[in-house]
DNA sequence: CGTTATAATGTGTATATGCACCTAAATAGG
DNA sequence: CCTATTTAGGTGCATATACACATTATAACG
């Protein structure tokens, strides 16, 4: 059976195990703070929306809104953000805390070399990442119907 | 702050998002069998190397040692494969079983038609992230150091 | 041959992930 | 205003992932 070629060709073995690589990769870099390359994502694109319901942040990272909540909930056991109801109390805001502003200034160096030297290693390929990622995204539900 | 776009542009970042995208996919497809993306992929390895050593299959497929022992432990308790102890007692090997058989033959058209889907909508950057995966494969512990 | 080193594996603990299902609040329609 | 629908969120359950540590068996070596 001559399958194993083609299986090892399959588009989301190889993502996932470049994933997976790559988390290893940057989660050694932030070990130093406890923390791991998933909170620093979340962390960093915290800080840049200042407050935001579990809604729209997960439609924003592209993170499974009940994957984000339990995410959301580590990072406010650790005390790296906070969380309020809103007006409308079926919303519930986060934000950073002000350990949690502090952790990303710590990280931003550590992220900044290993984004650089993986960007390096990877070279001008890197680009094309983006492109696929995006044709990724724009594959519908219709589409997998079939 | 403007530091969003840098980190949203965090390899890392991305290339989780794109296999938790695929993988949903994938799963999606698996789902009438029952089973998921990362269960077949081990199967499908596993139908091209007749029996083989944990350790063995681990750097085959490029899956930590012991989370490829739990999810072999899913699918030996599901019947998929079969795992005894060599002359070497500390070697357990596995391989699949009739059953293990049976769901990749009913599992190797819904993969076919979800992969043609997907190689044709990233069209020909499919090459170049072969390429970018290798090259991931490539960094060792010392680039690590930093 | 006995001691030491190495190799293969298992387990505890923790985070990450997503589907199915449930609840409560707000909104739309009559 | 009351009911039906939509929206925001939480929880149960299951799989996936990996590090640290422990155990046992084999190999290496003096």
């Amino acid at each position: 059976m001559e399958k194993y070629k083609e299986f090892a060709a399959c588009n989301c073995f190889k993502i996932r195990r470049m994933s997976r690589h790559l988390s290893q990769i940057y989660d050694h870099a932030f070990s130093v703070l406890g923390i791991k390359a998933t909170q620093f994502s979340i962390l960093a694109c915290l800080s840049n929306v200042d407050s935001v319901t579990i809604v729209k942040f997960s439609k924003l990272i592209g993170t499974e809104r009940t994957t984000l909540t339990r995410n959301l909930k580590i990072l406010e056991r650790d005390g790296f953000i906070k969380s309020y109801y809103g007006d409308d109390e079926r919303e519930r805001f986060v934000e950073l805390s002000e350990k949690g502003f502090k952790i990303i200034e710590k990280a931003y160096p550590l992220w900044k070399s290993t984004q650089d030297l993986i960007s390096e290693k990877i070279g001008m390929d890197i680009n094309i990442l983006k492109s696929v990622s995006d044709k990724l995204l724009e594959i519908s539900k219709e589409d997998l119907k079939l």
